[in-house]
DNA sequence: TCGGTCAGCCATACACCGTATGGAAAGCTA
DNA sequence: TAGCTTTCCATACGGTGTATGGCTGACCGA
C-alpha cells in the first residue's frame, strides 16, 4: 500500500466517514465537499474515490456510522410507558448529537429498518397490548411520529429546544397507544 | 420595462416561482438550478436576479406559493375527530402533490406558522377539550407528528404510500387527544 | 535479487453550479 | 428630445463532483 505523500498511514473508509461526520457536525451537510474533506485529511481529493464511490455513498456511510452507534435502553422489566419514553430519549440523543445530519438520516430507510430500533419499538407495542397483526403498521406510525417530532425540533421550527414539548409528545403517544390495549390494562 | 430579447412579456417573480415549482415537481429540488430555470423561461440566467435575490429566496418563494394554495376544510359542525382527519387529509394532499418540495417545505417555519393551519389545528384541540394553556404546545406536537408522518411516507420509507397507515396514524392521535379532554366526552 | 502486479495516490481537466460586475436596450416622464 | 429607471444580458470568478490516466511504492513468485 503506497502511503500518502503527505500522510504517514494510508486512508481507510472508516477514517473518511469519521472525518466527514466531524465536518458535518461542525459546519453542516451542505458545507461538506469532497475537496474540503480531502484537505482536512491531508490528502488529494481524488484519493477519497479509492475508498468511497461517490459523495452519495459517503453520506450513506456517515449515516451508517451514526446508526451503528445507537444504544437504546432495553429494560424489559419497566412498564411499557417508561420503555417508550426511554426509546424516544435514545433517538433524541442522536438527533441532538448530530442535528445537521439528522434530516438526511431520517430521509432514507436505513434508520427505520435498523434492527435495534425496530425490535425495541415492537416490544413496547406488544407490552402495550397492541394486537400482533397491527403492530408492524403502528410501529411505522410510531417511528414516523418520533422522527417527525425530532426533525421539527431540530429544524428550529419550535421556539426553542423544548423539553416540555417532548414530554407532551410522549404523553400523547402513550395515551394513544393505551386505547389499543385491552381498554385500560396499563402497567405503572 | 425592457422586454426580453427572446420573450414577449417581461418576467415576474410569480412566473419564476411557478416554473421553479414545476421543475421541482418534475425532477426534484436538487435538479433545480438557476441556469436550467432560466433556460426553461427562455431567459438569461442573470435576469432572474432582478426578481429574486438568490436561490435561497427562490425556494422560499416556491414554498410560499404552495402554502398560499392550502385549502383546509373548516367544518365546525363536524365532530373534532372528523375535523382532525380532514386537516390531515388537507396537508397530505400538499405532500402528495409536491413530494419533492415537501421536505424543504417543512424544514422551515413558514408552514408551521401559517395562520390557516394554526387556527384549524387549534380549533380542533379546543373542540377535543384540551385546556387552553396547553393548546399551543400540543398543537406544535400535533403539527410535528403530522408533517413527520407525511415526510416518512413521502420519503418512501414505508413500503408504499399507505392509506391504512395514514388512518392508523389519525386514530392514534385521536385516541391520544381524547385523554386530554374531560375523559371521554367525544362526539360521533 | 529481479520483474511483474497492483493497490493507493495524485495532477489535470471537464462540465456544471451560484452569482458579482458592468454595460446595453427599452420604456416612462418631463 | 433628454434623462431616468427598469429590465435584460455577456462575461467572469471561484466553487463543486468526478472521469481519466499516469505515478509510486509495496508485495510476491522465481
Amino acid at each position: 500500500m503506497a502511503a500518502s505523500a503527505r500522510r504517514g498511514s494510508p486512508l481507510s473508509s472508516r477514517e473518511i466517514y469519521g472525518e466527514a461526520l466531524r465536518l458535518i457536525d461542525e459546519r453542516g451537510v451542505e458545507a461538506l465537499s469532497m475537496r474540503k474533506l480531502a484537505a482536512e485529511l491531508d490528502v488529494n481529493p481524488m484519493s477519497l474515490y479509492h475508498h468511497v464511490p461517490n459523495k452519495e455513498a459517503l453520506l450513506e456511510g456517515v449515516c451508517d456510522l451514526v446508526i451503528s452507534g445507537i444504544e437504546l435502553p432495553a429494560d424489559d422489566a419497566a412498564p411499557w410507558q417508561e420503555q417508550l419514553k426511554a426509546l424516544g430519549v435514545g433517538l433524541r440523543a442522536i438527533a441532538l448529537a448530530h442535528p445537521a445530519l439528522y434530516p438526511y438520516l431520517v430521509s432514507r430507510p436505513r434508520l427505520m429498518r435498523h434492527d435495534t430500533v425496530w425490535e425495541a419499538q415492537n416490544r413496547v407495542l406488544a407490552a402495550a397490548g397492541v394486537p400482533e397483526e397491527r403492530r408492524p403498521r403502528i410501529r411505522n406510525v410510531l417511528f414516523a411520529f418520533t422522527t417527525g417530532f425530532l426533525l421539527t425540533e431540530i429544524n428550529g421550527v419550535f421556539p426553542e429546544p423544548d423539553d416540555e414539548a417532548f414530554d407532551e409528545a410522549v404523553d400523547l403517544i402513550i395515551n394513544g397507544l393505551s386505547a389499543y390495549g385491552s381498554c385500560g390494562e396499563s402497567g405503572a
